[in-house]
RNA sequence: GGGGGAGUCGCAUAGCGGCAAUUGCAACAGACUGUAAAUCUGUCCUCUUCGGAGUUCAUUGGUUCGAGUCCAAUCUCCCCCA
């Protein structure tokens, strides 16, 4: 298991890569469309597949443990079994929930306490039982339990919660290599950068990750209420000192624009709920800008949604039809939202790896991020 | 023909002397970044320099300091009996 670094930009700190894990390469950069619950939300996994083509795809620890819990995940012999899908996985830790379940949660030393949010009871998580988890759920990728620390946190409690989570990264290690993987395949490991958007805590913790992971490094606490600039800032700061062979994860990261942005800055994984949310919303993204499929001045619009795309329903369906559906909430107009969002995600890191092998790819992202932010 | 009931902002509703007037739907926009989200927010009589101003509750007239609310007549609709 492990990375292969093709190309750097010339120009920028953009890659090309392929990440090697036990269910198949994962060419860089990518984009990993978010299946909390073990289901990317409205979307079947012939089209994750076929249209989409996604390459890896996102579990969540927190809320696969409490449905359909541990003993179901065992007895089915992972998530890959239980869901059916052989392409790789990757879980998160429950490091968000800390962050977005704020009001049900406490931390302390040890863990975090949630109370559930489906029927109240109480959880403590701790880096030993995520790390056990987790190897239940089996994903190819799991991360450490982190805080994610709120965008607007002071610079006293950003430096307490990101020293906690070096605290927790120390012991996931111990307990990660204390056990085995349950399913005949091995797993990684990936702790997470934290310090919020202080520069000297950024570096700190980037140092610290940087010393303690053999496979790759992910970049957490962004994009949670920070103005775009100082993300960017951070990003900067922290891939120049994560290791250069290793792949980064900026996790939970975003819009198109951002992650053009986050590749020209040294990024080659991300994930986030934006298309697959925002698509249920009525919110495509196109090349040309976004579209607000509700909006009246697309009830006789009778293009195709995209007629070069890969994705048969992009193809098929008209705007018109689309702005219908979704007006008449037919769950249809959810799963076609959904593929034409993460279809067009995953051309866009495609497109990117080969502008990046190809030497353009600073021209290329220059001229269409502008594109990319207009409202159709 | 007789008796009873009802007319409120697109539709449906609330309202019982101090009201530009409740709620739902529809409509028109907006938000959404490691998913408590097929969710949430705003606008929704007219004009506005966002402080307000002006017209409203079938129609007309009346009572009252004040009427969507009370009274009378008219118009329309629904139900029951012949």
């Amino acid at each position: 298991m492990s990375f292969t670094l093709e190309t750097t930009d010339s120009k920028s700190s953009a890659r090309a890569g392929i990440l090697h894990t036990p269910h198949g390469d994962i060419p860089t950069p990518i984009f990993m469309p978010v299946g909390t619950a073990g289901t990317v939300k409205a979307v079947h996994q012939r089209e994750l597949r076929e249209d989409i083509d996604a390459k890896i795809i996102l579990g969540n620890t927190y809320h696969l443990y409490l449905r359909p819990g541990c003993d179901i995940l065992r007895a089915a012999g992972g998530l890959h079994k239980f869901n059916g899908w052989e392409r790789p996985m990757l879980t998160d830790s429950g490091g968000f929930q800390v962050f977005s379940l704020a009001d049900n949660r406490k931390i302390k030393e040890e863990g975090c306490t949630f109370r559930s949010h489906i029927d109240g009871s109480k959880h403590l998580f701790t880096p030993e039982n995520v790390m056990d988890i987790q190897r239940v759920i089996g994903a190819d990728i799991i991360m450490a339990f982190d805080e994610c620390c709120p965008g607007d946190a002071d610079h006293r409690y950003a430096k307490q919660s990101m020293e906690l989570t070096h605290r927790w990264l120390d012991r996931c290690l111990t307990r990660f290599n204390a056990t085995e993987p349950l399913y005949g395949y091995d797993q990684m490991l990936f702790p997470i950068v934290q310090g919020c958007q202080y520069r000297d805590l950024r570096i700190e913790s980037a140092n610290y990750i940087a010393e303690r992971t053999s496979t790759g490094c992910a970049i957490g606490g962004l994009a949670v209420g920070e103005p775009t600039e100082v993300m960017y800032q951070m990003i900067e700061v922290v891939n120049d000192i994560l290791p250069k062979d290793k792949p980064r994860y900026l996790m939970g990261v975003g819009t198109p624009q951002n992650i053009l942005e986050a590749i020209m800055r040294g990024v080659d994984m991300f994930d986030c709920v934006m298309p697959t949310r925002n698509g249920r919303n009525g919110l495509l993204f196109t090349m040309n800008g976004t579209i607000n499929i509700k909006n009246k001045k697309w009830e006789d619009c009778f293009e195709p949604i995209d007629a070069e795309s890969p994705a048969e329903a992009d193809r098929v369906y008209t705007l018109a039809y689309l702005h219908h559906l979704i007006r008449a909430e037919e769950i249809l107009g959810l799963q076609v939202c959904s593929i034409h969002n993460l279809t067009f995600y995953l051309r866009l890191v495609g497109e990117a790896r080969r502008h990046i092998i190809e030497g353009d790819y600073c021209e290329w992202a220059s001229k269409l991020i502008p594109q990319l932010g207009k409202r159709l």
